[in-house]
DNA sequence: GTCTATAGGCCGATAGAC
DNA sequence: GTCTATCGGCCTATAGAC
């Protein structure tokens, strides 16, 4: 299947002095946003002058955008090969989906936070249309799958295919994103395990808590 | 009951201009961030000076602060009488906490979204813990009550209550944060209907996705 | 309590040498 | 391609009149 939209181009392109700018901004704004960051702090990081940055790149929303970019490639890139292929028997590929999407999301953990962050507080008009549209593309393909296997008889036909995959998703992103409260609250024996959270989760999501089991 | 910590202030100690600027302050470190606002910008807003912003707070962090606390307070006091309360029948207590809990967090969306970009980005030591607890308290209350239900046999012995508890604070946490994002999604029927939503979320929960009815 | 004026510093971005 | 030096502007915060 083509390409539609231009290539995400994730600064392999570059230089090396380049890339490395790249990747220390990337860092950098996924910790503390794109207001918390200055052009100075990245130069001192990435061992560079302020100048040379923009020599690289026109301007710092440009620095930004390249790095949500990079970041929207990885996280877009690393799902397709791994979550869907599993065509074993059809319920076994929810639980697949569920705990590759969490492992993709805990192994990029940079380009996670920085969509995340883009979707949080992304002004319109800037990069946000490119966090969206990963987040639309991860939430159409979980739906479809969860629609292939309703359709095989796995998942009762009552239950609303774009509700189920919502939940999926927002499961693992919870996840993610409470990862480093979860460790110091009490009770909680799944907080550094995403495996067991994953199995967990669709043992839940699969036959519920109602029942005296 | 005793309060045992210092009471959230919330503001309503401070004088007419003083809350007003709270209240602008606010609003606009809800929709960019700290680093994303000025004093400028938050004293042309309040329609006052720059120089009496400084007089009513000692500087922009204790602003945020005092911002950030009104909002904890706001958010952790409504759920105190709305969710746990309600004694009929055991699992629709479930129901009704997935449901107000909700609607809490969409009643008060600058202080919810407030809270959740603390979570997100705070540098340990300003406010986070203030947002942590306020998440704890929520998650403590929520565990609480499924396992009281567990206890009367409405949900199964063999569910893991934190995860319950978890998934449910998540499902809404989530909503709530890609309520915008969902509406220019296709194919969800629930995403200006937060009512269905929890419904929807609650069946699910409760009798999961396998079977063929 | 509220204002104007201003201090002192860091910001993003550019000029120009090498 | 990389640097030093610098510009004009906006930043937080303060001084001091009213």
């Amino acid at each position: 299947m083509a390409q539609i939209n231009p290539p995400l181009t994730s600064g392999e392109n570059r230089s090396g002095a380049a890339q490395n700018i790249l990747e220390v901004a990337g860092q950098l704004f996924a910790r503390s946003g794109y207001d918390g960051v200055s052009i100075n702090e990245i130069a001192n990081e990435a061992g560079v002058s302020k100048a040379n940055i923009f020599h690289h790149f026109k301007s710092k929303k440009g620095l930004y955008l390249a790095a949500l970019n990079k970041a929207c490639s990885l996280s877009a890139g690393v799902l397709e090969d791994n979550a869907v292929e599993s065509s074993d028997d059809s319920s076994d590929r929810v639980r697949h989906f569920l705990s590759s999407h969490l492992e993709v999301l805990l192994q990029q953990p940079l380009a996670t936070r920085l969509i995340q962050r883009e979707l949080l507080d992304g002004a319109e008009g800037n990069g946000k249309e490119l966090a969206e549209k990963v987040f639309a593309e991860t939430f159409e393909k979980i739906t479809d799958l969860v629609r292939d296997v309703q359709a095989q008889g796995a998942i009762k036909s009552s239950i609303d295919a774009s509700l189920l995959a919502f939940l999926m998703v927002g499961a693992n992103v919870f996840f993610f994103e409470n990862r480093d409260l979860m460790a110091h609250l009490p009770g909680i024996d799944f907080a550094g395990a995403p495996d067991r959270y994953s199995e967990a989760v669709f043992e839940l999501l699969a036959h519920g808590f109602e029942g005296q089991s």
